[in-house]
DNA sequence: CTAACTATAATTAGTGT
DNA sequence: CACACTAATTATAGTTA
């Protein structure tokens, strides 16, 4: 079961890519959730993708789009 | 040197939370530019924090706010 | 398709310079 | 302050159910 070193490259296996995506993007809202928490800050993600309909926020749709307004 | 299990709550210590916030953010973005480069997805972040006089964005300015004129 | 498992890679808290 | 080190934790690729 050893595991390869990713290369930071496009997936080419369709599959493989929906699969890593599902991991990987609830790691990375873990990631924005943890940052929020520990530290005193303030985050806004927007993830689009081919893998579900909605786009994923972080942290939710109002304060996202009010972190998103102070931005110029 | 054993490191503590860190506990998701604010780190008290204003020295303690910028050092963590200082490493973390860096990982946080380096995700996001993972998942964007491995998967085929679009990424649009902004991090506010008292540590540095400009947000962090990913990927830059402009697909940043492209990202979120999408979002409704 | 989803979910659990687990070995290994990647991140990072604590420390030192 | 910033950067380097490294032990320990955390994330995840590959696999199995």
């Amino acid at each position: 079961m050893p595991r390869n070193k990713v290369i930071f490259y496009l997936i080419e296996n369709e599959t493989h890519r929906k699969v890593s995506y599902k991991k990987r993007h609830i790691g990375f809202l873990k990631k924005a959730q943890e940052l929020t928490t520990l530290c005193d800050i303030e985050i806004a993600t927007i993830i689009y993708s081919p893998y579900s309909d909605e786009p994923k926020v972080f942290p939710n749709h109002g304060a996202t789009i009010n972190t998103f307004l102070k931005f110029k």
